[in-house]
DNA sequence: TATGAATGAGCCTTCATTCAT
DNA sequence: AATGAATGAAGGCTCATTCAT
């Protein structure tokens, strides 16, 4: 900057390009993406793509294979997070990063929108998404819910819990269209991400403890 | 109709190919579906899209316009409901016949595949779609959903719970995907379908009681 | 009309496609008109054009063949000529229903919207109209500008001036849109197309008398 | 450039691509022509007008848009005229080189073929077509026509000669399928146009002439 | 290391024509 | 005598990919 710029680091085109790609993704899904808006945007050349990734599948995969932990961390699931929870406390600061993950519109959370599209329509690279997000955040949650409903669910029930916390968040970016479309408000910045939070909380600590209720009535009966 | 086999009906092509269609675009979806693969499948020429239905656009919007009626009305909000039901047994039709809706494996629920298609990638139709479905099954929910909070839930929190129990219904079709990849068992048989219906309606019932007793709380402090 | 309607003529299709096609050529060419739409305008099936005339060629070339007579016969060379008219006379007669003809806004003519279109972009019709049209009205023309010459052009000549009232009269149909497009008036009402006529004659009167006289002087040195 | 073949010139697609479509559209028109028989005579792939025009009509305007001035360069209305040239050289010269443009079997004429069917089927270039070709010829003919004319034509009738001049210059090319059919020959080589224009420019002047005299006559009585 | 040029497979659509009734 | 349905060839265009430099 001051005597002389940088020289451009060994791969900035291959750096631009992965990010350009990363908004184009995000933005149109794997299919209706173009390798020549991805190249254009990273002020590349048509063949920049198959030059530095071969072809556009492995581009994509390569996205999610060193790029996806970053995003990860930016929200952590145990975001916010004091130093001794309570099992609600980690259940709201798991819904809460879930939510600010795939809601936020920070940049850096681009790759997250194309974690949601690879659950409605999957690529290669789901199964590599699966180990390294959905697992780890899964049996984490798994836990959570088993705390709050102080074991007294089976595994089948405390699955169904685990699909309900999770579906109430995805929920805002999978029927994001429609709830547009209804006029209904999607919570985009931080403030309504934080009600919402509140809401989808709440709703499933009531919703996993009327279970553990049921189920202990169950059993007695 | 009686004893020999009925004569192939005047439009039998044209019915073929909205058969056709209803799978390949479940399928792929609008963009990737192709015009040729339909015609294949209904045993027709390239151009019998375009005899029929003018453009694969005009095919897409008649096979909403003219069956999603009919396929709504197999298994309607109010499927398996008594005389004089009880807003809990409400809740529980609507959430059952939701997804016996989605996840029921009868033909001529496919349509319904392309109704959660357009949720997460809308086409032209979507508009479409929200009067005719959305909409009315949304506002039978805020009712439900009011009765059972009895009323003591502000506008805002019984459009979030109505959200909430939408979300834990369609999560199992829009991620289906991801639960196939993860090895969770996802209802496809009618008894499964029932036993999820189960844990959904009991899980929104103490949600929704849950947010309507902490709105109480709330109101009292 | 008073008792019963006349049964539909013998061949009523068949002569609504043949006024049809003539509009329908006559507007968008041989090449850029459509079987479908002829038909279509002609209230008749889209296979009927290929029913009465096996093909769209046949029926272009029918419509040459059984009409072009009488549209012609609307606006005769000798159109408002006097019992024993001067060579003058007769230049000018042949000019004005020339003019007529293919300017006139009447429905039958028409087809000779099709014969100026014949000129410009000749298929297979154009040899039956050079001997229906063009060369009996040119040997009419020879004749007429022979007796204005006197005789004192040679054979060269005579085409030569022959081509030249022609070419003025053709260029209002041939030129239309660039006239149009340079906003230069087309006459196309019958006032218009007399005071061009008269233009036409006059220039080509003089034309030819000018040409006679340069050969006589030409002859004499 | 000097001794050795010049190196493949750096869009030499591009230009044979050009070379390629100036035929094919001036043989069948703007609609009749083909992609492909344009790739395929200039040897290339038939995406390659996509790629160095987007799309055919791009193509065709561009060759308008980049050749035109050159075709009409080639020879310029004063063509072989002398320095104090006198209205009836003007005259000559004009239609001379009128001629020569859209007769000559030069190869780069071919562009003269495509403005002339741009008068009698227009596509989109008409407009430019007009501002750069037809404007400015029009203007300077009838400044020749009222010198020699004397000032004693009125504004309409100045116009109706020039367009007698014109239509005499373009009947050739116009009207030239039917001079074939009737066995007419058209002049094609530089001699046989030479001879032409001497008709057309004697025909004219005694024309212009002939009508001035009329208006005298006329303002006279 | 990177690019502009070029390719070929495939898509949607149009249209004259044919077929069975 | 006539039709609605269906066909197949062809056209313009898109796009990921490859090639030569």
């Amino acid at each position: 900057m001051t005597v002389s710029d940088p020289p451009p680091s060994e791969h900035d085109t291959r750096r631009r390009l992965l990010e350009a790609a990363c908004e184009v993704f995000a933005e149109h899904g794997f299919r209706a993406a173009t390798v020549r808006d991805i190249c254009h945007r990273a002020g590349a050349n048509v063949a920049a793509v198959n030059y530095h990734f071969g072809d556009k599948e492995t581009l994509y995969r390569t996205l999610f294979e060193t790029t996806l932990q970053d995003s990860l961390a930016e929200y952590p699931p145990d975001y916010g997070l004091s130093a001794r929870p309570t099992s609600d406390e980690r259940l709201h600061a798991f819904v809460r990063s879930f939510l600010l993950r795939i809601l936020s519109p920070d940049k850096p959370q681009s790759l997250m929108k194309m974690v949601m599209r690879e659950m409605t329509e999957p690529t290669g690279v789901l199964e590599h998404v699966c180990q390294t997000v959905h697992k780890p955040l899964f049996a984490l949650l798994r836990g959570i819910v088993s705390d709050v409903a102080e074991g007294r669910l089976d595994e089948a029930e405390l699955m169904a819990c685990c699909h309900s916390v999770v579906a109430q968040c995805v929920f805002y970016r999978h029927a994001e269209p429609v709830l547009d479309a209804m006029k209904f408000e999607i919570p985009r910045d931080t403030a309504s991400i934080e009600r919402l939070a509140e809401h989808v909380s709440a709703f499933s600590l009531a919703g996993i403890r009327g279970r553990a209720g049921a189920a202990r009535k169950g059993a007695r009966a």
